[in-house]
RNA sequence: GGUCCUGUGGUGCAGUUUGGAGUGCACGCCGGCCUGUCAAGCCGGAGGUCGCGGGUUCAAAUCCCGUCAGGACCGCCA
């Protein structure tokens, strides 16, 4: 139906007869005798030349032939590829008209998110969507590629499978020819993949659906796309140069820049420096211990189990008011309380200043590196909230637009194996129960100091987003055992939760180790979106809901029989 | 489960603080004029359940309560 794409003709191409098809983008008609129409395909844009009546509205889709020829003179366009050339159209086609559109398809205006969605189909001709999407399989390519170069096969996994009970919640699909059995879609494939290296496959990827039912954000959807792999006979080093390898490749497919070696940090170093396990650090504003500075206080509210405080460059010039809003939004991120200081020239400016002796405000100063100008916050509290409510703040205060300041990989290493005690007095654990113990831990495991005790897992951080994470995985039966054994899951638990790996594990599992992570935020990121869904061809809003098809939607009585289902009655209040 | 923000012709906004006639801006749409535009220009026109429900008031887009939808975040996401 065509000889070229819209926006591939150049001035290289003059007298030369073309046939285009594409969409009506703009038009500029002045009377019957001369009209100029941008020509819009996935390539780009291309200006025609129509001598005569036409009836072209935006967005009718054409099929033109004409010929190719140069702008006259100062006419041509600079802003445009195509902008030295024009078509001189002497036959035009209708293929199809157009009813006037629900939104603007051009790049200034910011149409709302509910409405794109509800006409994504129109939403994806916008040259921000073409792009993403192209971004999109660029990235895909690029992490194919370089997981193949590494000697990586690709294995598909089932998207019906068993549900087990860890992790997420599950989505389920209920079975029709065992009414009253459900499949679960796959929040990972994590077991999988290890059942493959059971099976000899050695190096594993695949680009992978995930599904899980929990509560959506800007960097999270029910369904999103993983680059999961898993090796055989490799360290935990070896897992992190595969991996570093596949986001540089897909780095280098975007920007055309490859990045450096991903510099790593401890988990332990992570928390107390900038109070998360995926650290933005793009940006300073780091926490700053101050408990030894306040050891001694009289200050009541600093006589805590952990005092630590940020340095807002700039801030004193806060207004109360906004100090008010920023202590609010501590409390409800459950802090006791936020203790704000000006830096001025006559010393700290704050309602508790007259608490503190001058040795402690000198110290203080000293500690925070304070400058006149700066505004200082502090938290006191025990260590955990006190790290979990600074890194929160530093965000909220410091953190740049995803477009600014590069890229900034970062591995975090040596999660420790257990994040805390549940009610039940049971270890939680920080990763999975595969997740095999650091080596040099084992003592502190025997001995029972399980806090201490650091495992082989890793997070890949870009920008302040989890990109992903992964383990060396315990494949020796015994310690198997004993981690189930001091998470309280039974031996006879263990068979049923997981028996089909661990059966699995009777018979030779290599060593192995592995990683995943999430395409959909590497894709925006490197896209420069805040949000994924603007990478997602079809996404869901926050509430799950999809406002092109409906979903979810009710069936009907009859399929839930054949299900062997029936609905309850929305729960009423009591 | 919770906190905060948003909802006004087809689209994007202003108007809400301090209640007084559906008032305004830009784009789009329809019609007319126009032979070198490129966000074309000029003239004219149509288009509104101010998300929805209730309340206060002589009077509500505006104040109050509820509700729906959307968004950001906390919890949650091994």
């Amino acid at each position: 139906m065509r000889t070229d794409r819209c926006g591939d003709l150049r001035a290289d191409d003059v007298d030369r007869s073309v046939t285009l098809c594409g969409w009506v983008d703009r038009r500029r008609e002045h009377g019957e005798h001369l009209a100029f129409i941008d020509l819009r395909d996935r390539s780009g844009v291309v200006q025609l030349v129509i001598d005569g009546a036409h009836d072209l509205r935006s967005e009718y889709v054409l099929q033109v032939t004409g010929n190719v020829r140069l702008r006259p003179n100062d006419t041509a366009n600079q802003a445009l590829p195509t902008g030295a050339i024009e078509i001189d159209v002497a036959e035009v086609t209708i293929l199809s008209t157009s009813d006037p559109l629900p939104f603007p398809l051009d790049d200034r205006t910011e149409v709302d998110e509910v409405l794109r969605l509800r006409h994504r189909y129109l939403d994806l001709r916008r040259s921000r969507m073409q792009r993403n999407l192209e971004v999109r399989a660029r990235v895909n390519s690029a992490v194919r590629t370089a997981m193949e170069e590494q000697g990586f096969i690709e294995v598909e996994t089932p998207m019906l499978i068993a549900s087990t009970p860890e992790g997420a919640r599950d989505f389920v699909v209920p079975s029709r020819k065992e009414p009253g059995s459900f499949y679960a879609l796959p929040q990972s494939p994590q077991l999988f993949k290890q059942l493959c290296m059971v099976g000899g496959i050695d190096r594993y990827y695949q680009i992978a659906r995930c599904l899980r039912d929990e509560d959506l954000r800007a960097d999270r959807q029910f369904e999103f796309m993983q680059l999961d792999a898993e090796a055989s006979f490799v360290s935990q080093d070896d897992v992190l140069v595969f991996i570093s390898h596949a986001v540089a490749s897909a780095a280098e497919a975007i920007t055309g820049e490859r990045p450096g070696e991903i510099p790593r940090m401890s988990w332990l170093e992570a928390m107390e420096r900038f109070g998360t396990d995926k650290p933005d650090i793009r940006f300073g504003m780091e926490l700053v211990e101050l408990t030894e500075v306040f050891a001694g206080t009289e200050f009541r509210a600093f006589q805590a189990p952990c005092v630590k405080g940020i340095r807002v460059p700039g801030g004193a010039e806060t207004s109360r008011n906004r100090l008010d809003e920023i202590t609010d939004q501590c409390r409800s991120w459950g802090a006791k309380g936020l203790v704000w200081m000006k830096v001025t020239e006559d010393g700290l400016n704050s309602p508790v200043a007259k608490f503190l002796t001058d040795d402690e405000q000198s110290a203080l100063a000293a500690a925070m590196d304070a400058e006149v100008g700066d505004l200082i916050l502090i938290v006191a509290d025990e260590r955990r909230a006190a790290r979990h409510i600074l890194g929160l703040l530093r965000i909220e205060l410091g953190r740049p637009p995803v477009t600014e300041g590069g890229l900034h990989f970062l591995w975090v290493v040596d999660f420790p194996l257990f994040e805390g005690m549940d009610d039940a007095g049971n270890p939680i654990p920080a990763h999975h129960p595969f997740t095999m113990p650091h080596p040099d831990d084992m003592d502190a495991l025997d001995r029972g100091d399980l806090l201490d005790v650091r495992s082989q897992a890793y997070d890949l951080v870009l920008n302040g987003w989890e990109l992903g994470s992964g383990s060396v995985r315990i494949h020796q039966r015994e310690v198997q055992e004993q981690v189930f054994g001091i998470l309280g899951i039974g031996a006879e638990e263990a068979q049923s939760k997981f028996g089909f790996l661990l059966d699995a594990f009777r018979y030779g599992p290599p060593p192995h180790a592995g990683f995943a992570f999430g395409m959909d935020r590497l894709t925006a990121i490197l896209a420069g979106e805040e949000n994924i869904r603007e990478v997602i061809a079809y996404p869901k809003t926050q509430s799950g809901a999809d406002p092109l098809t409906g979903a979810p939607t009710a069936i009907d009585d009859r399929q839930l029989e054949e299900l062997g289902l029936r609905v309850l009655p929305p729960a009423s209040q009591a």
